[in-house]
DNA sequence: CGGACGATTGACCTGGTTCAAAAGCGGTGG
DNA sequence: CCACCGCTTTTGAACCAGGTCAATCGTCCG
């Protein structure tokens, strides 16, 4: 899932299938687990998403259906995938590096609606045009599959669309945690909340301290935050001076106290 | 759905099905036809809601499940029906009447996510708990469904499953609207672009105006647009002046003039 | 070393909030 | 039928959180 700074991660994905899904339907074993070798079977065999996103919802032996259906790309930072308003061909599945989604007024003005990455798919569409733009932040791979591919293998593998529909509801709460965060928070407290998601989905550092990597520019975690980057610094720099947090470099911060993060978001 | 100032209404989940969901199976057509006159089919059969939500992805043939596995109730004005956080054991659909769906905030302060009208589906939640409170605006009646008798459901009726895909994709696409109204939209074109989204779902009147009509109170439509009830009442008193609605009694907008909202929202 | 771009800081401004009061507007009961 | 009461809506005036504008500072790269 494309995260949100009140999605409570990992396990939300699987939360959401015991809930609302029912139990996956046992899964006709095919025979192509005998052609292994192949190199197409091989690739999304190994794939470092293999676990992740739709694709976690197929048994290894229909991977060979799957590999058949995608491709990966490997894109530059700032790179556009999907463009709002364009037809929807197909979606992408993130497998490593990070996307901003965003729409954008016919002024100019853009809100980001989420940043994407490994195991995120991007490009579900309601009705025939993207509904918002993606565009890499860092350098990125993604998987391709075309819209039809997707369809021919939800009809395949039932799990398929239960698993999109688990991670459909889970974005969607998390878009609802996001309308709430700018809805009603002040700026301390929505850059407090953003801190502390990221920090629950990111690894602590090697002496156990919790930390966050922020690979995007300051401009771009304001527009998600609905807030101006003159705004997002001095509020960064009052939670250091508080003591919450400490700025390790320009893309990588240390929670010191996650209470009191906790206390103001 | 629950809807959004900018979700195309009507023929949006028709469409999502279009587009993300497989073509729907040729449902297995059973013999509980020859039942129709049962009292319990004939309560489904004669929904005025009987048409959407989950239950239009039902054919006739299936209506005795539908009926078995849910109940109608009626409901006063300001009545909770499902409460956030609380274990969710159970979805409603809405026949009649209007819900506030809404997030609190530990210190008290509200923001609403959504209304949910006639068709809409209330309560699927993610994880074990509601996301939630719902909470009727109007004297309503919903439909209540248990989870367990949902998932029995899902797994006869395929389609139920491709349904609530589709559903669940309009709110998501509507609740990112919200996100872009709600982080970058001064409060005229939040208003401006609320109106709009409500005339497109409604009936003009009899002489062909648009119009819309607000059951709610103004300190609600102030929580869903992220205003103070004040300013929500300045900038309505601003439009009336600049000639693009006039206020036909207290919740009945008139529209006299869509180009004029259409360019300031 | 120089130039470009992002991040930061300061000073000022303003849209929207807050606080307070008045005005509508149903309902209720005499 | 009307007087009263409680609540929502409206209006006014002062305030402030965050935005805007402009200058400075890093830092990364060529």
């Amino acid at each position: 899932m494309t995260f949100s700074v009140a999605a409570t991660a990992t396990a939300a994905t699987a939360a959401a299938m015991a809930t609302i899904v029912p139990p996956p339907a046992p899964t006709a074993t095919r025979t192509h687990e005998s052609r292994a070798a192949e190199p197409v079977t091989g690739r999304c065999a190994g794939c470092s998403a293999r676990s992740k996103g739709l694709c976690g919802a197929l048994t290894t032996g229909d991977l060979p259906d799957l590999s058949a259906a995608s491709r990966p790309l490997d894109l530059l930072s700032a790179t556009p995938v999907v463009m709002e308003g364009e037809e929807a061909t197909a979606v992408f599945t993130v497998m490593s590096g990070m996307l901003k989604l965003y729409k954008t007024l016919p002024d100019g003005r853009q809100q980001i609606t989420g940043f994407a990455t490994a195991g995120d798919v991007i490009g579900l569409a309601v009705g025939t045009g993207y509904a918002y733009t993606a565009e890499t932040v860092t350098a990125s791979t993604v998987c391709r599959m075309s819209r039809t591919a997707l369809h021919r293998l939800m009809e395949r593998h039932p799990a398929v669309q239960g698993r999109l529909l688990a991670m459909t509801s889970v974005e969607l709460s998390a878009a609802q945690d996001q309308i709430l965060l700018l809805g009603c928070k002040t700026a301390m407290e929505r850059v407090s909340s953003f801190l502390l998601a990221l920090s629950r989905r990111s690894r602590p550092l090697a002496d156990g301290t919790p930390s966050v990597f922020l690979p995007m520019p300051k401009v771009d975690i304001g527009a998600y935050l609905g807030l101006r980057p003159e705004t997002l610094s001095r509020v960064l720099r009052k939670l250091e001076e508080a003591g919450a947090i400490t700025r390790l470099s320009n893309d990588r911060i240390r929670i010191e106290n996650p209470a009191a993060l906790e206390a103001t978001a």
